[in-house]
DNA sequence: TTAATGCTTCGATGGGCATCGAACTATGCA
DNA sequence: TGCATAGTTCGATGCCCATCGAAGCATTAA
């Protein structure tokens, strides 16, 4: 399938159907998954998923890779997961005010990955605790690392530099879809995460977007990283 | 209707059908328009677009303002009408990249409203003017304006600590639809074009997003405030 | 009161598309 | 070579919903 150019109803279109945006919030946790995971996850045939992700594909929401006999799918890039962010706090936000829950699993409130960042009740205090230290400014709802926050993150073994050659910006404010509240994101966002899970702080819970922080990670993190109180 | 709590495939949903999405990119201009006008802009009866309306007002993403017999329908805040912007520029960053011509519309190209601040080529100048004049500064792809920047602004007219007295953000860089590179958003973005509109230098063109520049007016415009070469 | 305008409700029609069974191709494993 | 698994294509089915005609309600103007 070979759509070509999707227009904005069309492309608004593809996420509206349930399966499909099924299939889309199981890539927001930022890993590639194949065919029939995302058939399992959207609860379909996997005849169904394979004409939902040639569609998707085709639209240019979705990249695949093949592997041997698997293929694996992943979202096409960053902004695509933003949208998908975006039309979540939205959805959240039209909510009832009294209902506003967030997400069911407390777990999942607590610490989640958003795409490639840290996101949740963790995330939100994470940043809160870099903006009270001055390590990141936020002016407008829009965050930049001061000179204090680079010493203090090349201090921890990040190449700000080699980060900041990249095309994507550094360090960019998301909002918290169950928090209702800034997390970080940007190239920024996206090391602090993998820095958490390289040092074994923490482990990803397979299949699902929950961060598990183990005691004595969540110990290092505080001793680490400034995180705003509760 | 009263849809009550829609989730994120039923919010995609309600954009991703052609005329409800006609009608909401005609709100984009930001104006309040009445159910019959936005049944003539998505070029369908009034039976019709009158149960759409009811669908987009029971999701939340329109409110309605009944005046004697007419219905005005607006986009509900700003937080939508920046959901719609997204897509637009998603759905145009999927295009194959040759084809990227942005809208059809010469004059629409130039100068449009997104939803309450200037876009199109002068808006895209404009913000890049400002910041040559170092008077806004973008890290990271955020914006936020300097010292000497306050002092340039306030000498126009602009009362800036009202402005970031109010919970939106005074400075935002929006991502232009057709240019493909920033323009002036926020509570600032918003003063500027109502400084150019008041001021004459500009008119609306009815039922559409163009900003028509007068001649003197482009002149003033060009006097006042500092504009990026082509 | 009557007529005109703006909008809505109801009901019938029709088209688009998600769905899955069945059959098929492709890859890997023994 | 044969079997199992992953994914696709095709075709038939059925549901959802956009659409509009006709009739109805509400508001304004005369």
């Amino acid at each position: 399938m070979q759509t070509g150019s999707p227009s904005l109803p069309q492309v608004a279109a593809l996420i509206g159907e349930p399966a499909r945006a099924s299939m889309l919030t199981a890539l927001m946790a930022g890993k590639a998954l194949t065919a029939t995971e995302l058939a399992l996850a959207a609860d379909i045939s996997c005849q169904t998923a394979s004409s939902h992700l040639a569609k998707l594909v085709g639209a240019g929401l979705l990249q695949v890779l093949k592997q041997g006999r698997h293929k694996y799918f992943r979202l096409r890039d960053g902004q695509v997961a933003g949208l998908i962010e975006t039309m979540l706090n939205l959805s959240i936000s039209l909510l009832p005010v009294n209902i506003r829950t967030g997400p069911p699993d407390p777990a999942l409130r607590r610490a989640r990955i958003c795409y490639d960042h840290l996101a949740g009740e963790l995330g939100v205090r994470l940043y809160q605790g870099l903006q009270q230290a001055e390590f990141i400014d936020e002016r407008d709802a829009q965050a930049s690392v001061t000179e204090k926050g680079k010493a203090f993150f090349q201090e921890k073994g990040c190449d700000l530099s080699a980060l900041e050659r990249r095309k994507r910006p550094l360090c960019r404010a998301c909002l918290d879809w169950s928090e209702r509240s800034h997390h970080l994101a940007g190239s920024l966002g996206q090391w602090l995460l993998e820095d958490i899970l390289t040092r074994d702080w923490a482990r990803r819970q397979p299949d699902s977007r929950v961060v598990l922080l183990s005691p004595t990670g969540e110990k290092a993190l505080y001793r680490n990283y400034p995180l705003a109180k509760q």
